[in-house]
DNA sequence: AGAAAAAAAACTAACGGTCGTTAGTTTTTT
DNA sequence: AAAAAACTAACGACCGTTAGTTTTTTTTCT
């Protein structure tokens, strides 16, 4: 079945590899056009603005988050496969969105009003579940007893290099990678 | 001894704020002005260019990382002490310097030419210095053998999360903080 | 100590440039 | 023939910075 990307998909994949190589604010709609092959005022037949890309390279992303964190949540598992099971998903969706995932991760701020309002509620609410996992793991003594936020920030924060580093040209294969840093995790979780 | 704070100074203070809120490309000039109580024209007597005043920022938190990494490779002391004094160090530094480091991290990307060179350089340099006490303290059996890349962008992006998420009136203390974090990545090295 | 001169810093105005986007016109596709 | 998509031209806005002018501060002189 061959899949069909349409236009606006296609503008939508080279503005997210344009704002993680430049920076949102930094790349303009006349060269994000020359790169697709038109001219920027053709992109509005495509998306309606600048903002409309930004808001929708966020949003799939978070959107991708919410999802695999409720099927971490449905797993009938312990918290450590659980926290196994994030750190698999989450590297996934980076592995295979690198630019969306990085314009999501940093250029999140340049939303607007009510979309950044709830770009952050989206987050919360991802966050939280992630913290609720923990603060079960800890309960029951999976984890070490710590603060929770800080450990959920420490967690968080050690997979988001991999959106900056990652080429497929890399000498390590994508089991290694996701093994070390399961490693590094559940033993940085563990008593 | 009181300290006088030149106007550059409050200049660039202000500018790292601003730079770390909104992004350095979506600051304006008439912006930070503003903030400082002057004209953007007047800004000019004070430093060259905006260019200039990102230029200080990176490269002051580049030289003030180098310069502990110094410092701990001076210690005599094992590589867990030198990764939990390291991890003191990178904490200080952060919490002391929230925006500039948060700028450091952040916006480098927007550096010009030789500047850009010179910072990824000293980047390079720094990272290599860390990477090598992790080797040797997998080479000595104090740390798991592990991907050495791997390794060292998982630690230091550890501690990423915490330039974004420190404000004086957290409820907890620096040393709580960092004894959480410290006991995270100790863990995660170990065998 | 006070006045005058010099230097520094602040201001106003504007330059040359870029930006996101709209409004027509033309071309291509359906 | 109609609709969609591409183009050209331009709008209104903002940008970093320079060049004068004015004001303030510092230095020099008596």
């Amino acid at each position: 079945m061959i899949s069909v990307i349409t236009k606006r998909e296609s503008i939508l994949s080279t503005a997210a590899i344009l704002f993680r190589q430049k920076g949102y604010a930094a790349t303009s709609m006349r060269e994000l056009a020359e790169q697709v092959g038109m001219e920027a005022a053709s992109l509005y037949n495509h998306i309606s603005s600048k903002e409309e890309m930004l808001k929708s390279i966020c949003f799939q992303v978070g959107e991708s988050y919410l999802l695999h964190l409720t099927e971490v949540n449905q797993m009938q598992a312990g918290f450590r496969e659980k926290i196994a099971r994030f750190i698999h998903l989450h590297l996934a969706i980076t592995i295979q969105n690198i630019a969306f995932v990085s314009v999501a991760n940093h250029e999140w701020k340049h939303l607007k009003e009510e979309n950044l309002k709830t770009f952050l509620e989206m987050r919360k609410t991802y966050e939280a579940g992630v913290k609720n996992i923990l603060i079960k793991g800890m309960d029951s003594g999976d984890f070490r007893k710590m603060d929770p936020s800080i450990t959920l920030y420490t967690l968080l924060s050690s997979l988001r290099w991999v959106e900056v580093w990652y080429k497929e040209n890399r000498n390590i294969s994508v089991q290694e990678l996701e093994k070390n840093i399961e490693h590094f995790i559940l033993n940085g979780l563990s008593t």
